[in-house]
RNA sequence: GCCGACGUAGCUCAAUCGGUAGAGCACCCGCCUUGUAAGCGGGCGGUUACGAGUUCGAGUCUCGUCGUCGGCUCCA
């Protein structure tokens, strides 16, 4: 990871363009919602919003209007100035609006910023006003409107947002912008958000026949297609491999259980909502299972364990069910059937940090397989206040773990940021922020530590002294869901995967029928060889077939006509568009073995 | 779940003011025997997501349901 030092955002100019725009945009709204009520308006990344309170919703026409107005807002050169107030004062220029009467209500006390979010100390209170706009604001601000270059933003879209963030608060509307330096930025933004697209894993799922979702399966329950099946057991093949070395156990387990287990693990009363709802049989509950670790508790206590026994790594990829709300589906980021990359590793304390640092290890291998450059780990801690809510309530449990993570992280100078009150309910977790090649940021890989679980299991091993101790449960997804890793391959690569997660590796490609016979054999003999190629023989022209096979990003084109058949070769098309003529087949061969073999990312 | 937008053939899209639903690709059948991204001709394919309503008449207007998308909330 670089460590360069980079301006901070807070402080650049880019940031104060969009906070700017914010309120140029608030101005607008203003002005065609007299009655409307302002909330907050901070830049974001790429962007800004601001968060209204109107008497109607928004429509599309709308911004386009509001973008107008705000053109002929930023062309009149009106400067922002700021203003330090006391709380009575604010009060008085925000009397009608009530949203800024809550916050500087925050800001008196002390406890909040003017976005909401926990001070540290006790704030000035201050005012940016510009033409006809005045904010409860602390900037920084560019030092008039006509920064804000009217050829360099563009409103993006309407969304809800709760007041706060809290969804029993009342429901807002927001409008995203974008806002950059120049005409040009603004253009490079959007062509790189076009680009985003094109490489959307719903899109590209579909046109690689990876995965459809059907209306009548049913919402966030994707079907497999084989190009798809193919991809899911690569990457299972390859987590084997890796956990066989790492010496990891396989188990199986039911997707059903009795309503009991979840009781006992704890995870019934703090995520019900978001299970399938229990089916009765002979008056007993089953519930579909939603994760596998109460299982592999169960896998083992199923006998006596001695501390020579441990660590033990069970490691499952059972397929999941999360009720997850219909709001929240996502491609296949976000789906209801899910198989984890899973695995529970019962540990001493100490081979604690080893074992953990062993799974920090697993994540490096594969970022470097997959040629991801940019990534990083956050270590989610809990919060006092969520105790015996959010999280078990055992502080000194979750002090202990936490400071033990920490040291393993520090230790190993694997860097790591910390984030409070994002824990796990039953202990602290490592979770791992990457980001595509293009930059897109993906939630993927987790490392969670577990103290509160082995308890309420019972699990024990006998220690050397001949006592009874319970060990720590390390829970452990580096390669996260099939789901989300294939959703993520897909965008990463634009299609184009590695020779061993194509689908299809290798087409042969006949010229004439002539040549078909050779070409299907060819296809066989590299079947025989463990290469996934197929021959296509349709009655169409060379060049259609070809066009095909780079659509589908078929790695490997052969094409053979009456030359490469009398002397047994191929002419070898690659998917970047390059040509090698007459190559023996037996060579190729061996190139392909060798590029899947190491399951490298060059063809 | 909440706010908003959208839903036309397997896919990508068209259909003026409310007036008989259309194209390309795919698929099927022929012809062509071809040298590195689409050869030509013909055919099949729709209860316009589903259900109600308004209307002489609804893909188009209204309501409801389902689904998808942009966000919010959530993610063991």
């Amino acid at each position: 990871m670089s460590q360069q030092v980079q301006e901070k955002y807070e402080e650049s100019y880019l940031y104060k363009i969009r906070h700017s725009a914010a309120h140029v945009m608030a101005q607008a709204v203003m002005e065609m919602f007299p009655d409307g009520k302002i909330t907050i308006g901070p830049p974001v990344e790429n962007g800004f919003y601001y968060d209204f309170d109107l008497p109607r919703s928004l429509t599309p026409e709308d911004l386009e209007a509001i973008e107008k107005r705000m053109r002929g807002i930023v062309q009149g050169k009106h400067e922002f100035n700021k203003k330090v107030v006391s709380a009575d004062e604010a009060k008085k220029i925000f009397a009608d609006q009530p949203y800024k009467l809550e916050l500087i209500a925050g800001l008196e006390k002390g406890e909040l910023d003017e976005y909401g979010e926990p001070l540290k100390e006790k704030p000035e209170i201050s005012i940016y006003q510009h033409d006809t706009f005045v904010d409860l604001c602390r900037g920084p601000h560019v030092e008039n409107t006509k920064e804000v270059k009217q050829d360099a933003f563009k409103l993006m879209s309407i969304a809800g947002a709760y007041w706060r963030g809290d969804e029993k608060n009342k429901q807002l509307q927001r409008v995203y912008g974008t806002a950059w330096e120049n005409k040009q930025q603004l253009k490079d933004y959007l062509n790189q958000l076009e680009e985003a697209k094109k490489r959307d894993h719903r899109k590209l799922g579909k046109e690689l026949e990876i995965f459809v979702f059907d209306e009548e399966v049913g919402p966030g329950l994707p079907l497999w297609l084989p190009n798809g099946a193919i991809m899911i057991e690569e990457l299972e093949k390859l987590a084997k491999e890796m956990e066989e070395k790492a010496g990891y156990q396989r188990v199986r387990t039911p997707n059903l259980t009795k309503e009991d287990l979840f009781v006992r693990s704890g995870h019934l009363p703090y995520y019900a909502e978001s299970m399938y709802p229990p089916m009765e049989l002979e008056g007993v509950k089953y519930y579909v299972k939603p994760m596998n670790c109460p299982m592999h508790h169960k896998i083992f206590g199923s006998k006596g364990r001695s501390y020579r026994d441990l660590p033990i790594r069970l490691a499952e990829y059972g397929t999941c069910y999360r009720y997850e709300k219909s709001g929240e589906l996502f491609g296949l980021m976000r789906v209801r059937s899910l198989q984890m990359n899973d695995a529970h590793m019962y540990v001493t304390e100490e081979q604690f940090e080893q074992e953990f640092l062993g799974v920090i290890d697993l994540y490096h291998k594969y970022f470097e397989l997959f040629g991801i450059e940019k990534y990083v780990m956050r270590l989610s801690l809990h919060s006092k206040a969520g105790l015996g809510k959010k999280y078990v309530d055992n502080e000194r449990l979750w002090l202990k773990t936490e400071d033990m993570v920490r040291r393993a992280m520090t230790n190993a100078d694997v860097p790591f940021v910390e984030e409070a009150d994002e824990a796990a309910f039953y202990g602290p977790k490592i979770d791992v922020q990457i980001w595509s090649v293009i930059g897109k940021e993906f939630s993927l890989a987790t490392n969670q530590v577990d103290f509160a679980q082995p308890e309420r299991f019972d699990l024990k091993y006998t220690n050397k002294e001949g006592n009874e101790e319970v060990p720590l449960c390390i829970h452990r997804a580096p390669l996260s869901t099939h789901e989300r890793m294939v959703g993520f391959l897909i965008e990463h690569f634009a299609g184009n995967f590695p020779v061993w997660l194509s689908p299809e590796q290798v087409r042969v490609i006949s010229i004439t029928d002539a040549q078909n016979e050779y070409a299907e054999n060819i296809a066989k003999h590299l079947r025989s060889n463990g290469v996934r190629a197929h021959a296509d023989l349709s009655a169409q022209r060379m060049n259609a077939k070809i066009r095909q096979a780079q659509l589908m990003k078929v790695p490997y084109m052969l094409v053979v006509g009456d030359n490469e058949m009398a002397a047994e070769q191929v002419s070898l098309r690659v998917r970047d568009g390059s040509q090698q003529n007459n190559i023996p087949l037996g060579e190729f061969l061996e190139r392909v073995k060798d590029k899947i073999a190491r399951r490298a990312r060059e063809l």
